[in-house]
DNA sequence: AATGAATGAGGATTCATTCAT
DNA sequence: GATGAATGAATCCTCATTCAT
């Protein structure tokens, strides 16, 4: 397992770590998501979270350092919330629910999804590796679900093919995020979650 | 219909422009692509086209029309190539034929893909709305075969499946560009394609 | 009364803004009078002022900033000094002395006069407005003099004579410094001061 | 006598060099009067002018002739305009005369002189040295005028003073070009003139 | 003689980062 | 720990000038 990519601090207090990095975090999702990373300067995101240019550079090395704590934050966050799932034991209402989850989450979180994705290229080299291996956690969840479905016998598919639509449940989860410009006039969220989750279980033959 | 974003040049000759832009766009593309565009300078871009900066902002005004142009370019050629499609009469045939045409359209073009859609949010208010419309237009050519299956009776779909479906297809054709360094080890875009395909058709019920 | 044009800087410290903005004014005038405002480059302002280019632009927002400073401090020492001035009670004294105090001015300010009046046209439009305004300021310093001495009837002049002739005393003293190249030749500051007022007074009818 | 400043050409025949000067000082004085010496480009110079840059480039060596030619010719014009006064033998009315005919030189080319006092520093220093020059020959018009007058005894005044006046008449006379937005509310050119007269000749003792 | 595409030095401005207080 | 003034490398863009056609 890669070791997690350190943000180097000079403050002792992990408290007041946790406390500003939360502020930071805030405020630059609202600032990229506002002007993107690149166009958000380091003042005004330590304007926005609340204390100085000075303050924000004892809590990280550098501007990237920033986009990585928001990168990671919405991970975790993303990641806890889908741990909340109450597996069964591979029933396809296993997998209903994942995926009622999963849009819950990127609906409450449509900015954060928005910014990650279009953002997270940024990152230097090493935090983005850490950044592809959450991903592939996320994937992973849904993989781990198909699989048990498969086992019970609920669907019948391959193994390449579970992959394969571990992949597509994420992305079709993110699409709400990016194409809200469009679907927002068309669909709520729960027709839209109800129509998708329809749509690929007929995809996977149920 | 709105109008093109038009991008002013101080030259006249018009065989030049189109030749000097196309020199433009592909070094526009590789730099982006290896370095996204805000760390892509002007400077590069002007070197890897083989011309002086002098002469780069002899063909646009702004670093942001390079964007555009790219953008445009992509937009332009993959609508040429969907364009090409020879549809029927509303049958299942069509849909697969302009989703394998589609998926290679996008294998084909991966990098300009890839760049468009995350730099894309960078362009000018102006011409981000053209870009969008754009996107919609892409999606239409999918609306309008899902309409003619309607009609035909070969799918059953209300007409906000339909659109909604059109999105998907669109975005699951995107995910074999954003995604490649997870899917490529495990699909070639035949595999890839023909799993979608049938994912899709499952999907909505055939 | 119009509100005087502001200059943006992002520095909180007043005196600090008030130190440095006056290292900025002298470093500029030096550097206009020597090759006027287009060919003094920014870089040239901050290191004759003695700090870095982004220091510079600390306390201003652009080169135009820097120029409408100069204008501003220079009006603001000029109409200083003049305020200082005695007046009686509208006798021709007044009037003379004033006159000499101006000459002495501007003698003592030839640089600072120059600069200000061959370049403050390249000042943005909100900025000449309001030197502009000074500038009738200064005219109607005399402008109330002569207006004094009509009312004793110390000078028999129509008010478009008292007008005319306050901007006469203006240009003739600003002469001094324009002409310095030809009148330095021939007259010392005090010669052409009395001569000046010899001849005003019996333009006058004194 | 110093030689005339000569801008060299790369085009033989003459009357072709004299029309096409005479386009390009027009062009760049309505554009020095727009926007100033620096702020004009060769290129826009060339367009009003209605020719191509690289046509400028045949008949100048530099944007710094160009000004140079304006200059020239405003000089040669108000020059030739002023060597049209009939002088009979040092009267006041010569004076008088001349000072009207100057005024009215003054109103008529009014931008032109704004844009010859306000650009003319931008000069190279040869064909500054010249164009001071002609400054000097303005003033010995005025000069000689005054010399007359004392010779006659229409006028006593020391020879200092003869030029001192000599300079002042010049100077009352360009207030008219520079204080425009400021005199032209108050009077018409004639009333300017008629007082500045009296004011000028009451200077002088008469 | 006329044209206009090409050039690249030069200049204004920004902004991540540091460090003395 | 917090602050914010100072720094200067980096970058976009302009424009006088040249030269092949």
């Amino acid at each position: 397992m890669e070791k997690k990519h350190e943000v180097k601090t000079s403050v002792k207090d992990e408290n007041l770590i946790e406390k500003r990095r939360h502020q930071m975090i805030r405020a630059a999702v609202t600032l990229f998501k506002e002007k993107g990373f690149h166009r958000a300067t380091t003042r005004e995101i330590a304007k926005e979270a609340g204390f100085s240019i000075g303050t924000l550079y004892e809590y990280i090395r550098s501007k990237e350092d920033v986009l990585y704590l928001v990168c990671d934050s919405i991970y975790n966050e993303v990641h806890d919330k889908l741990s909340q799932i109450k597996l069964e034991n591979g029933t396809i209402d296993d997998l209903k629910n994942a995926i009622r989850h999963y849009y819950g989450v990127i609906d409450d979180m449509q900015d954060e999804f928005v910014v990650m994705y279009q953002e997270s290229k940024s990152l230097p080299k090493g935090a983005l590796d850490y950044v592809l291996k959450k991903e592939l956690e996320m994937m992973d969840i849904f993989h781990k679900i198909l699989k048990g479905c498969i086992q019970t016998g609920e669907l019948e598919l391959t193994d390449a093919q579970a992959k394969l639509y571990a992949h597509t449940l994420v992305v079709q989860g993110q699409m709400w995020a990016f194409r809200r410009w469009a679907l927002r006039k068309e669909f709520t969220i729960e027709q839209f979650t109800e129509l998708q989750i329809e749509f690929v279980l007929n995809g996977m033959g149920k």
